[in-house]
DNA sequence: GCGACAG
DNA sequence: ATCTTGTCGC
């Protein structure tokens, strides 16, 4: 799979923000896709100074794996709160490269646009593929909301000021919110209806737990 | 100055 | 993220 180079990795930490700043305006919060016969699960896993990068792709709905890829790579920029994209996404794209099946969603394991500067991980690689990303993580980095009630399916909105920026969503009942949060090229309300759909008796969903299994060398 | 802080 | 065993609760 092929992405686009949309500027240097060899910043710092100052300069990433900058980007960040300048890159926002470009993310689309809209739904932007066709049929999804397929959705993929990212995650980087660590050993020392390498990042292990892992992409997943699973049909839809099946959630089968139909392809998987997994690279070792330099880790070359510090994990600092606001700034994870500069630190997964080089490892990464060296996965996606190698990708046989283009998928057709992607949620990641990080912030869409519930960011500070509203360029997550998920929104930055989103737009770098171009392809349509959600982003799921499993705690949160910003904003503020009510905790919504136990039962699957429940959720409340991840607000910064007045505006909406996520959601804090129930995958399964009794179990801690994920916080969902667009990407690229979908709207808030897909973004929580895909992941629903893609979580099967977990509170992760099956993409990100495919991800993460490759990422840290399992077999399950 | 004091907290908060994706992975 | 990673270091790490058993254990409490649904």
């Amino acid at each position: 799979m092929k992405y686009r180079a949309l500027h240097s990795w060899d910043v710092k930490p100052e300069e990433a923000r900058q980007l960040q700043n300048e890159l926002r305006s470009q993310v689309i919060q809209t739904d932007r896709f066709g049929t999804i016969n397929t959705v993929a699960g990212v995650d980087i896993g660590l050993k020392k100074d390498t990042a292990i990068a892992s992409v997943v792709v699973l049909s839809f709905p099946e959630l089968q794996v139909v392809d998987s890829v997994v690279t070792e790579s330099p880790v070359r920029f510090p994990y600092i709160p606001g700034l994870l994209s500069f630190r997964e996404i080089p490892p990464l794209l060296t996965a996606f490269t190698q990708l046989q099946t283009i998928p057709d969603l992607v949620i990641v394991d990080g912030q869409g646009i519930a960011h500070p500067r509203r360029f997550g991980l998920a929104s930055h690689l989103g737009l770098i593929l171009d392809k349509p990303t959600i982003g799921c993580a499993k705690s949160r980095l910003w904003g503020r909301y009510k905790e919504p009630d136990t039962e699957q399916g429940a959720y409340t909105y991840l607000t910064d000021k007045e505006e909406v920026i996520g959601a804090a969503v129930r995958t399964r009942t009794n179990v801690r919110v994920v916080y969902v949060s667009i990407g690229h090229r979908i709207s808030l309300d897909s973004a929580r209806t895909w992941t629903l759909a893609c979580c099967q008796g977990y509170r992760l969903p099956e993409t990100t737990r495919h991800a993460h299994n490759a990422a840290s060398g399992k077999t399950p």
